[in-house]
DNA sequence: CAAAATTTTTAGATTAATCTAAAAATATTT
DNA sequence: AAATATTTTTAGATTAATCTAAAAATTTTG
């Protein structure tokens, strides 16, 4: 049975190798995680000796397969809190991610099963993350930056880069919520802020916004 | 912040001190929480500290307000929860407990009270017994035992008193579930047996079972 | 490629939660 | 009330998770 920071490393590791094939760095991970490196030094030992994962000292560390799958559980566990949050709880989609933090770590296999039969089997989260099935599969998807799109393309508003609490603010204010389906309708040459669609209303986004928004494009 | 042991801690205090009126013997905290007296000891000093307990040695424990009222917003999350996994969840009645003494350290005013509202502000967990409001109040339900009962009365089935695994297992197989009305058909002088009707079913109850199951009298 | 900078690890300390063994206090029994 | 039994506390150790400071390894730079 794994603590919670365990579990946590585990994660940590899982988010900080998607974006790259080497292992992942000491000073990556404490980052993440809010500690510092001798305490992710210890941690690594320790899940190296429980085959969660590979390290070779200066070298950085890999998820083993078990430990892919161990990490894989606890996102699936928070991106299904997270669906229950919004569309049970009426929470807000800027306040999920701390309360899904905590109930990520809830360990029943059952109740993981029954909130997702609950939920619908979802496929996503309200970030427009993936949600992994129980056998630890996930399905990437592609997703491109509403900035790279062209005047006449659109696409479905699936997630954002930088999940800053301004930034998610500014997106609830403007109603630009997950599932919005946005097209581009004008590119300003000035200062290539971009006209769009959002469902019924117009508006214009800068480019630093639109920098910031994922869309799965159609 | 109180750590799971201090809340465990003050969840023990509290159930103990409702059968009696003195402080809380340390050996019986450490018996309910499956740990040594010395661990009870600290912890019970730590507790004092922080003004949750009053607590001199060799004189027991008992709950200040500001423990009380922390120890019953530690059991409303328990129960709400326990709601949530038997109507929402399809978990059995008996599968429960283990589930919810996780949940219920989670930390979050919002959680709680929402899932308040979505479960329609439950008065009763699913072993009968009451919830606690946002502000620490409860509202305590005389039970008798159903070994009480004289012939010709009848209940509504509300708790137990042992709630051993092989007992809630026994309540199903025979399904007798909460809110079934119990009514006293007849008592076998030979072994003080019960002959009662449950729901639509007759059927026979031992002595020792009889002893096991609340009503609240009718 | 050697010096400097950075990263990572080691060494050693701290805090929280636990335990066992022994001492001290309280309660029970004869 | 003295002896015995029980309960509770104290003392001291252990494990997990953390930290700081210093040493070691790796990487970058001139």
């Amino acid at each position: 049975m794994l603590s919670h920071t365990e579990e946590n490393h585990l994660k940590a590791i899982f988010h900080l190798s998607k974006d790259q094939n080497e292992g992942v760095s000491t000073n990556s991970i404490a980052q993440n995680l809010k500690k510092k490196a001798p305490s992710v030094t210890d941690m690594l030992k320790k899940l190296c000796d429980k085959n969660l994962i590979t390290y070779k000292k200066y070298q950085g560390a890999s998820l083993t397969d078990e430990g892919r799958k161990t990490a894989l559980n606890i996102i699936r566990k928070h991106r299904l809190w997270e669906v229950f949050l919004v569309e049970k709880l009426e929470f807000n989609w800027s306040e999920v991610h701390e309360v899904a933090e905590q109930l990520e770590h809830i360990k029943s296999k059952k109740l993981t099963n029954e909130l997702d039969r609950f939920l619908g089997y979802p496929t996503k989260d309200p970030h427009g993350d993936p949600i992994p099935n129980p056998a630890g599969f996930i399905k990437f998807t592609t997703k491109v930056l509403l900035s790279d799109l062209k005047k006449g393309e659109k696409g479905v508003f699936v997630g954002v880069k930088d999940s800053s609490s301004s930034f998610l603010k500014y997106l609830d204010k403007r109603e630009i919520a997950l599932g919005s389906q946005i097209e581009i309708l004008h590119i300003e040459d000035f200062d290539d802020s971009l006209h769009v669609s959002i469902g019924d209303t117009n508006l214009t986004i800068s480019m630093k916004s639109a920098n910031n928004i994922y869309l799965k494009k159609q």
